[in-house]
RNA sequence: GCGUCGGUGGUAGAGUGGUCAAUUACAACAGGCUGUAAACCUGUCGCCCAUUGGGCUACGUUGGUUCGAAUCCAACCCGGCGCA
């Protein structure tokens, strides 16, 4: 008996619209979880959240351990309790962080990178050295059994294992959970990806066991395995299967792309895994990356990206990513809701517009004074642009639902590649 | 009026004979950000050509010393402070 429940209820191609029941509230499938890594969407409030039509927010392990730890979000009720929110949420195992603070730490490797250079990577030490993590400028160094990491905060020592991370994600007790997996680089040999995904299924295996000793959890919680294999589809498919085979209550994509190499690799894994399965697209992504994903049949989806460039002056636009510490914004006194997906054209009704993307007053700022807030630094600008770009995604991705649901996606979805990159 | 300290690029403020078109910070401009080391990072930032590079004009003004001056000297202009 899984802690969650998925049904499919309509198709379009690959592409299907669902609905995933947890017990804290139902997920209308495909959608976006914004990200509370401290479990904090950062300057947006829960309420702000369901105005904006979230249904989901996904947190971290890595970072909630280390602050406030994962006994203090425990107490206090579980993660959704802790933070304020009280629909359905997710944590994200740390394996992200062995990447991004592992052999990506320092590099302008992140995510996605410019494009794949195939480059020899060192074997890791089987034992952490502190000396030799310096010396290759990283914060995590890997082993069979898990992975060492220096805290970003204090520089103090923490060790990971499948079987810790679990144990802190049912501290943390989010509806759903991912199994602890190494994310590699894209820059990494075949060799090395192929090691990779072999350490990540008995790493899989053994974060589903301790997952499974533990009946309390696994009455509340579902656990989802990730699916590894850098670009190559061979390593994908296998990944996928090895991952499909071992019981998990659903899937996660997981890797760093170039841009090229996503499409390939998404299909090579999907094409291996079980239609029932709901799938979650790890840390995706912008707009026309989501789009790909939901005609790929992805289900979840969940990035940092509308926040953190919200943050940082950048916007969703129908016609692209605008930059609002740009000079001709300065004497721009359009409204910012000029530039927020229109919600009829993107299929949404009023009674769905509640949950998807409702218009808030802030959108009805003007840019020369979000541009002015930004430029400022004052935080209501990123706020704002935060909202506007989470209420952008959401309306996009509640638009693709009701369009699978009509059978009217690829067109949507053209429409919307159209004017977005066109 | 006398004394004294000071006048540097959009701003603040280093530099006090060659390695200075001038440290740094901020501002400005442009760009980046995809399971958040991220309210962050990168680039440009006197003018004109150029691929490395080169030319020109600049550190209050004018003149001088010197192979060479933002840096030393003189006069003048301007500002702060003190004394009359």
């Amino acid at each position: 008996m899984s802690a969650i429940s998925f049904k499919i209820e309509a198709h379009e191609g690959t592409a299907r619209a669902g609905v995933l029941t947890t017990s804290h509230g139902v997920i209308h499938t495909p959608a976006f979880a914004p990200v509370g890594t401290k479990a904090s969407v950062k300057g947006i409030s829960p309420e702000q959240l369901l105005s904006l039509g979230a249904e989901v927010v996904l947190a971290n392990t890595y970072h909630l351990y280390l602050q406030p730890s994962e006994k203090i979000v425990q107490k206090a009720g579980g993660l959704g309790k802790f933070m304020g929110w009280t629909g359905p949420t997710i944590t994200d195992s740390g394996g992200f962080q062995v990447f991004s603070l592992g052999v990506a730490f320092g590099k302008t490797i992140s995510k996605f990178v410019k494009k794949t250079i195939e480059e020899e990577v060192e074997m890791k030490p089987a034992i952490y050295d502190e000396d030799i993590a310096s010396q290759h400028g990283q914060l995590a160094v890997i082993d069979e059994e898990g992975v060492t990491f220096t805290s970003h905060l204090d520089g103090s020592l923490h060790r990971f294992t499948p079987e810790r991370s679990v144990e802190i994600q049912h501290a943390l007790g989010a509806d759903l959970f991912f199994a602890f997996d190494e994310c590699t680089s894209p820059t990494a040999s075949y060799e090395y990806q192929r090691e990779a995904i072999e350490r990540t299924h008995r790493w899989a295996l053994r974060s589903l066991n301790a997952h499974r000793h533990n009946i309390d959890a696994n009455q509340k919680q579902a656990i989802f395995g990730i699916v590894q294999g850098g670009r190559h589809e061979d390593l994908r498919r296998e990944s996928a299967r090895e991952i499909a085979s071992m019981g998990f209550d659903g899937i996660g994509i997981g890797g760093s792309f170039s841009k090229e190499d996503m499409r390939g690799a998404l299909q090579a894994a999907m094409s291996e895994l079980p239609e029932e399965m709901p799938k979650h697209f790890l840390g995706i992504g912008e707009p026309g990356d989501i789009l790909e994903g939901i005609a790929n049949g992805i289900d979840l989806f969940d990035c940092v990206a509308a926040t953190r460039i919200g943050r940082h002056g950048s916007i969703y636009t129908r016609h692209g990513i605008i930059h609002l510490t740009g000079e001709k914004y300065k004497n721009d006194f359009n409204p910012l809701d000029s530039l927020s997906l229109p919600k009829s054209d993107f299929g949404l009704r009023s009674s769905d517009i509640r949950k998807s993307g409702g218009l808030t007053s802030t959108e009805r700022f003007t840019l020369a004074y979000v541009a002015h807030l930004i430029r400022s630094k004052e935080m209501l600008g990123s706020i704002v642009c935060s909202m506007h770009n989470l209420g952008f995604i959401l309306t996009l991705v509640a638009g693709a639902r009701l369009a699978i649901i009509d059978g009217r996606f690829d067109e949507y979805r053209a429409n919307f590649v159209r004017d977005y990159y066109g």
